[in-house]
DNA sequence: TACTTATGTAAGAGCAGTCTTACATCGATG
DNA sequence: CATCGATGTAAGACTGCTCTTACATAAGTA
């Protein structure tokens, strides 16, 4: 026996795919981007340096699959968010705003990989395969809290308004100019604005329609 | 004679320093942080691999140094965009996100470096220091917005709100799940909704001060 | 049991990169 | 002009990494 979470029966690793994964995740988040190796991580799941070729064709391939791995982590939190919050459509966007917030302060190497690495050929669609399950969901919590008869676009302008507020936010408290603080609050407010942003926006667009 | 921009006069470069520093932010825009190395900045300044040792303690202290002057890029690029527009401070702080938004799409590796890389010691301190021309630049852009008995805690609340919502939407763009349209459009909404936000919220707190 | 496939190991070739050491050259200054 | 400090070079020690090759072991199947 070896760790609980791997119980490496013997030989054989149990599932060496998946380790290597949660392994190089918690590597990310030790070292950063730039201290990520397929070498440690493979030392970190109790294997040789050569095994992780079996699973990954190369590095960058190990690189994209603990991305992919962690954008589908973020798609989880924010579920479990929007779930643990009430059936109140804008309060569930707002906890889900928070959660991204909190999830990107408690995870800032992985997001960092997640935006700033540039992923080539086929790695690319492998993380951005997971990146439209995220998307989905937060179009599923946008479009609950406008109007019913608001376009598919329009909704995704919502999610682009609140993600990248949210987003932005996140960003600027990792860089450490001031103290995390009333992160919700500040979820709230953002994803208020957001929808007046866009509702106002929308009819502004409607005036000018039937009234040029 | 060697490139125009750096007049080498035989055995001496000119300005190194400076030289490594240009070509390093060069190399960051070509292959992003992963492929920095030391050798090839020399290799690009024309210079031996040991020379930039002359100049700077370590790899990281020279990456520091691009860090560093970036932002004072940025700086100079947003003051210049303030001093075009306008005399009308809203145009001018909403033209000022606007090239923010550019310059980050045009110098993506850049601002990956200053945003994800992980500084340390000293070096951090080094990129602080430029980092706070930023914000004083952007402090005054921001307190002509306002009215002029905003405090200076509630104007850095206002800078805040307008460089994360700008910055977040900045990096989405760079996600490319959209292409990028109506820059300016975006900046100035965000602009005016970052004010009427912080107006507004001014004024509730006002609210609760007096009649509560 | 005998065979096959999947998965791991040992060993190392090969390379890129950081940083050091000893030496060469330049510009300035007395 | 002689000297000196600053700046650059040549050569290489040393490290760590990626990825390959040949082999070993396990698990499933006929």
């Amino acid at each position: 026996m070896s760790s609980p979470t791997t119980p490496r029966r013997g030989y054989h690793h149990g599932d060496l795919r998946a380790g290597l994964i949660r392994e190089g995740i918690a590597l990310l988040a030790e070292t950063g981007v730039a201290g990520f190796s397929v070498a440690k991580v493979a030392a970190r799941a109790g294997v040789s340096s050569a095994a992780p070729y079996r699973h990954f064709p190369d590095r960058e391939a190990l690189l994209a699959a603990c991305a992919a791995a962690i954008i589908a982590a973020i798609t989880d939190a924010l579920a479990e968010a929007a779930e643990q919050a009430g059936p109140d459509p804008v309060g569930r966007l707002a906890a889900t705003a928070g959660a991204y917030t909190r999830y990107v302060l408690e995870h800032r190497a992985g997001v960092d990989l997640v935006y700033a690495h540039d992923f080539a050929g086929p790695h690319r669609q492998t993380v951005q395969e997971q990146s439209r399950r995220l998307t989905d969901t937060l179009m599923a919590l946008a479009s609950a809290v406008l109007p019913d008869d608001v376009s598919s676009a329009d909704t995704a302008d919502f999610v682009y308004v609140c993600l990248s507020t949210t987003h932005g936010y996140a960003t600027l408290l990792l860089r450490g100019t001031r103290p995390p603080q009333d992160i919700d609050g500040h979820a709230a407010r953002a994803v208020v604005a957001a929808r007046d942003h866009i509702t106002g926006h929308l009819l502004r667009l409607h005036d000018q329609d039937t009234s040029p």
